[in-house]
DNA sequence: GCGCACTACGTACGGTGTACGTAACTACGA
DNA sequence: TCGTAGTTACGTACACCGTACGTAGTGCGC
């Protein structure tokens, strides 16, 4: 035996509890459980190895009992978090009942700032990712559209989803590390990029600054945002 | 002097000579080069301080010089790679040039697999990045909207091609440091999803998967994905 | 009851980002 | 013209990371 070849392993297909030995001291529920838990303090970053096993209260590398890689704990953290979602019985209206799952997942996200991190690593399909897209599937019942389409349209609403949210986070979870603010951060960068469209260098990008003066109403471009999406989506659109 | 506070700053705002002192021994554009090669080369993983000084030829602090925090070093990079957008002079057809953006978009993120790790942050809005923005300001010209719907038109764009890509690209960028191959890791996981969807536990998710037999053509979901995306900004849609 | 598979976990290694100190160098103010 | 302040260059050192490996204890299946 010249040790075993390396094998690729979705964490899913390994059983949880297999019999034999001293039963373990904690279930992947509360491993995840913990991970969020930091994660929704401290950041990201601050799920490490050791902190994670800190704050269940073992060693180390008892953690790596449960969790082969830690790629494999991030997995359990998005499932975790997929599990939040509201699997509310459809309405018939697919179009309401997809906002209405837009809408949750943007809270979720806002919930859990780190998961548009995570999410454009796109781990594998946990199995609360796959009881929402199976939800998803069901509230698109109403909708006449092959199989594949109803599918395309369930990732390009969450990627839609994800990609605004990180674009309305981009520095909140980035900046967590820093030592200075999110504001101070902002105010820097925009001080910055006004400089750069009145050198003139832009004419197109500073006359659509001149034309909306306001502050920019967020909400509102999500929402456009959703239904432009589903438009494309709709019969005779 | 109690020590200078630390206050945050943009790459782009720092100039990149101050007259002062010796001359220095590379550029901006040497730097980012040498960084997007080891990225391309080994993933982004291999784009550490001391392998970038190392490509570079001078020692790891001495990077610090040019570049204060690793962060600013991806801005570099997103940067460089922006810089590769062909800025056609636009048709009047604004459809077909925003498809011809759009395409090129790909073509780069597939040329540089670990762009859309780095896209998902945000790294506001680089010299190249704005060019680029403008460009397609400029071949919006032609579509009668407000100045604030073409922006988000162009993000709405850039974010659907970037989660596409990164859909596609999910396992190729993640898995480099690992030690199997791609195509271990993807039949791995189809293997898992399939005993998922055969568990019964997901009947219309089970369906779609009979419904569409034949191998998935990519190319076309991606045409698609960007045909309804511009067909939510096109007027009486 | 024997043995094996499992849990638990300490130690150690090679890697990371980067704070800090020192030495050489150059352009500016006097 | 000359000092000196601001740069560049870079070696050392620190804290932290993921995790390979070895060892000890535990409890189920045979």
């Amino acid at each position: 035996m010249a040790g075993r070849a390396a094998v690729p392993e979705v964490i899913w297909a390994r059983p949880e509890r297999t019999g034999r030995g001293p039963k373990p001291a904690f279930t992947r529920a509360d491993i995840a459980a913990a991970a969020v838990r930091l994660a929704d303090a401290g950041g990201l970053d601050a799920v490490s190895m050791r902190h994670v096993a800190a704050e269940l209260g073992c060693g180390t590398m008892s953690l790596y009992n449960y969790v082969p890689r830690k790629e494999d704990l991030f997995e359990l953290m998005v499932d975790a978090v997929s599990g939040e979602h509201e699997l509310f019985e459809p309405t018939g209206d697919w179009r309401a009942d997809m906002l209405r799952n837009a809408r949750q997942t943007k809270t979720l996200m806002h919930r859990h700032p780190w998961m548009v991190r995570l999410m454009s690593g796109v781990y594998g399909f946990s199995p609360n990712a796959l009881r929402y897209l199976e939800h998803c599937l069901a509230c698109l019942d109403p909708l006449e559209a092959a199989a594949g389409t109803k599918i395309e349209l369930v990732a390009m609403l969450n990627g839609c989803v994800t990609t605004y949210v990180s674009n309305e986070l981009s520095t909140a979870e980035r900046v967590r590390s820093l030592p200075w603010s999110q504001e101070q951060e902002n105010a820097v960068r925009i001080a910055y990029l006004g400089s750069q469209v009145a050198s003139g260098a832009y004419p197109r990008l500073a006359a659509s600054f001149l034309e909306d003066a306001g502050p920019i109403d967020l909400d509102a471009v999500f929402e456009r945002m959703l239904e432009r999406v589903l438009d494309g989506f709709s019969p005779r659109g």
